[in-house]
DNA sequence: GCGACAG
DNA sequence: ATCTTGTCGC
C-alpha cells in the first residue's frame, strides 16, 4: 500500500488537521529543468453505483502528443466537501498513477493548489505526495480576490488573498472564459502560468486534462452499461 | 444571519 | 461531477 495512504483520515477533522500539518511543507521554488513530459489527473463519478475512474495522461511537453496513460476503477470513499478535495480525488490518483511507465515532470490538476482557502489544494497535496512539481488549473473561482483579465489569450489577473498573491486568473483563449491557476508544489506561478499557456494553444483547457477528462469519460460510460 | 462553496 | 440537443457565431 502506498505510504500516502496509511491512516488516510476517514472524517472532516481529520482531513482538516492533516491539511494543517502538510501546508506547511508545500515549496514554491523554480522547476529544476523545464518539463519534457506534463501530466493531465482527472476522475469521473457515478453517483448511482459510488464507481469511480481516475485516470492519468502524460504527454510530451513539446508536442502534446499522448506518451503514456493509466486508469483506476474504484469506489467512493470520501465525500465532496469544498475544501477537502484532495481527500477524495487523490487516493484514486495515486492508484492510477503508479500503474505508468513514464514519470511525467509535472502535474496539471483539475482544481486548486495555493489559491485554496488552507492554501493546500488537490494540486499541493499530489505534489507532495509525489515530491513532484504539480500546479493546479481549476474551471471555476474557488477562493480569492480576483478582478477579470484582458481579453486577449496570455492575459491574466492575480488572484489575492489580502496582500498575498496566491494564483493568477488566465485568458487562454481570446474571448474565452478564463481559467484558474496556482502552484501546487517546487514550481513558481510564473512557471505554472507559462505551462499552463504552452498546454492550451487551441482550447480553453490545458490537453493534459482533456486527454485526462476524455479517458475517465470513455472508460466511466463503458464500466456502466 | 446570509451567501459562497474546486469536482 | 452528472442529467443533455440543438443552436448561435466565427
Amino acid at each position: 500500500m502506498l505510504n500516502e495512504l496509511k491512516n488516510w483520515p476517514k472524517t472532516e477533522r481529520d482531513a482538516l488537521d492533516l491539511q494543517a500539518r502538510l501546508a506547511a511543507e508545500v515549496r514554491a521554488v523554480p522547476l529544476n529543468k523545464p518539463p519534457e513530459t506534463i501530466a493531465g489527473v482527472d476522475v469521473a463519478y457515478n453517483d448511482a453505483t459510488g464507481l469511480l475512474i481516475a485516470a492519468i495522461t502524460v504527454l510530451d511537453a513539446k508536442t502534446l502528443n499522448l506518451v503514456d496513460q493509466a486508469v483506476f476503477e474504484g469506489k467512493v470513499d470520501f465525500p465532496y466537501v469544498p475544501g477537502l478535495f484532495s481527500f477524495r480525488e487523490l487516493p484514486p490518483a495515486l492508484e492510477a498513477d503508479r500503474q505508468l511507465k513514464i514519470r511525467p515532470d509535472l502535474y496539471i490538476c483539475d482544481g486548486h493548489g495555493l489559491a485554496h482557502p488552507r492554501h493546500f489544494g488537490l494540486a499541493c497535496h499530489l505534489g507532495l505526495a509525489l515530491n513532484t512539481p504539480a500546479i493546479g488549473c481549476a474551471k471555476t473561482h474557488l477562493y480569492g480576490t480576483s478582478c477579470p483579465p484582458g481579453e486577449l489569450r496570455g492575459e491574466k489577473a492575480p488572484i489575492l488573498d489580502g496582500d498575498t498573491q496566491i494564483g493568477a486568473v488566465l485568458r487562454t483563449q481570446t474571448g474565452v472564459k478564463p481559467v484558474y491557476v496556482s502552484i501546487g508544489h517546487l514550481i513558481t506561478l510564473d512557471e505554472a502560468v507559462a505551462v499552463t499557456l504552452n498546454a492550451s494553444p487551441k482550447y480553453r483547457l490545458p490537453e493534459t486534462t482533456r486527454s485526462a477528462d476524455q479517458l475517465v469519460r470513455q472508460r466511466l460510460k463503458q464500466a456502466s452499461g
